[in-house]
RNA sequence: GUGGGCGUAGCUCAACUGGUUAGAGCGCUGGACUGUGACUCCGGAGGCUGGGGGUUCGAGCCCCCUCGUCCACCCCA
């Protein structure tokens, strides 16, 4: 048996390489106008630094890293997110002494769960994050950028859901409080609610189990026991998005997974062609993470988009296609002299492939269609002798002969 | 970690309740056409039916194990 790739890490073959350069390119060139720089982060990072941030009885930290000793018996870890890595560089190279940062970061993140659609062990995520900024305003600006990044990347029917997870200080009461509303009705949850139950009771108003959607139907909704700064910023995060025309709704049953989300959280999800995995971006406030991580006290908000599940809503059609040119020499003089056509018409940055294969001109004419050909350039003897190329248009058969010196300037044109 | 679907040629898929030598389209290759692809016609190559074990006179098909893959649960981008 010959070596395959592991399971859940993929190849990204060229055609749809292509979808996400695409992707890339626009989210850079949009991000760029908010004031984002690129930040690069490694793939490999001490485990502390994930269980401490991301938490450490999250289901990521409990049973989805890819941790390891490395040879001096360090325990280090595949990086199942790239928030954590940009507050810990944030940090190590005090960026805090900018009154306002703001990174975009983007590479392959490790999770170790079963594959399905629009879900593997490696995927890659785009992030942003603005670190010491506490106004809603940069949330709504932050969630804006995304939703035009998405409308320019040619995302349709994408939604936008918001809530508020309240602070160190309002969330413990709504926590007790919710802990209390569910005890009364605990046979009724599933299993894996009843068993968090004193954890994070938070997550049984997400739950897809029946009984604990009936369960929670009337439970106490978190963003009614906002603490009056929660709140305010809540209302101006509204209002924000609001006057920036973005179009949202609030929904006080969305939870998170990551424990360092304080007040705003968002998802954006699609119906369509996601699979149950639906959600394409996702990001939130963190305003405590900075200074567990032992920095000073910065408030920061950021997202990340899954970029395979962006590349499953846009379909392979968005890729630029550039004329291909495909030179065929007959015989060894033609071909010093193609070299030299060649080298100019790649210096003009046009794509010029040569046909090596020394069989007869059909074959070499059925290889150049199957390159992807959009035009043949044949030099034989005689050509040669009278110094022009036969350009083949393999579209409409077309043939014509040109010069040497008009040559460029001829499939330039076309 | 749990559940289900699917593994047959390079690709997409056939093969009636188990029954001769496992087929087709596309692709590949040679020719018709020795300097012209894509169209047409004719020929050819290509398969330990994912792997292992079992039942049977006989297994691509049934049973067990295993690997892979897809989808779903959990959870998340």
């Amino acid at each position: 048996m010959p070596i395959t790739a592991i399971r859940g890490f993929n190849d990204i073959l060229p055609a749809e390489a292509l979808v996400w350069r695409r992707i890339e390119e626009t989210a850079w060139r949009i991000f760029l106008t908010y004031g984002f720089s690129e930040i690069k982060l490694p793939v490999v990072e001490k485990t502390a630094l994930f269980s401490r941030s991301i938490g450490e009885a999250t289901d990521i930290v409990e049973k989805e890293m890819y941790t390891f000793s490395d040879r001096s018996n360090e325990s280090l870890t595949l990086r199942p997110e790239g928030t954590a890595s940009v507050v810990r560089a944030y940090i190590e190279h005090k960026l805090y002494v900018a009154p306002v940062t703001r990174l975009y970061y983007t590479g392959p993140m490790f999770r170790y769960e079963r594959p399905q659609k629009g879900r593997y062990r490696q995927f890659y995520q785009m992030g942003a994050e603005v670190l010491g900024e506490e106004s809603p305003m940069a949330d709504a600006e932050t969630i804006s950028m995304l939703m035009s990044f998405f409308k320019a990347v040619g995302v349709i029917g994408a939604r936008l859901n918001i809530n508020s997870l309240g602070c160190s200080s309002c969330r413990p009461a709504y926590k007790d409080a919710l802990r209390v509303f569910l005890k009364d009705r605990v046979s009724a949850l599933c299993d894996n609610c009843q068993r968090r139950l004193e954890a994070n009771p938070l997550r049984a108003l997400d739950c897809k189990g029946v009984g604990c959607i009936e369960a929670t139907a009337d439970a106490p909704a978190i963003i009614e026991s906002l603490c009056a700064s929660c709140s305010t910023h809540f209302d101006g995060l509204k209002s924000s998005l609001n006057d920036a025309g973005v179009e949202y709704a609030v929904n006080p049953r969305m939870v998170r997974g990551l424990d360092y989300y304080t007040k705003t959280t968002f998802e954006i999800t699609a119906d369509t062609g996601l699979g149950s995995q639906n959600a394409v971006a996702a990001g939130g406030r963190y305003d405590g993470l900075v200074e567990e991580l032992e920095g000073p006290k910065t408030p920061c908000f950021g997202f990340a988009v899954g970029v395979e599940r962006l590349s499953l809503l846009l379909g392979k059609d968005v890729a630029v296609k550039t004329p291909i040119n495909v030179f065929i020499a007959l015989g060894h003089e033609p071909r010093s002299k193609g070299s030299e056509l060649i080298r100019g018409l790649r210096d003009k940055g046009m794509v010029v492939i040569e046909e090596f294969s020394e069989g007869a001109l059909k074959n070499r004419m059925k290889r150049a269609d199957r390159l992807g050909a959009s035009r043949v350039i044949i030099l034989g003897e005689d050509e040669l002798k009278e110094g022009v190329v036969t350009i083949k248009d393999m579209a409409t058969a077309a043939q014509e002969k040109v010069r040497f010196e008009e040559l460029a300037d001829r499939l330039g044109a076309s």
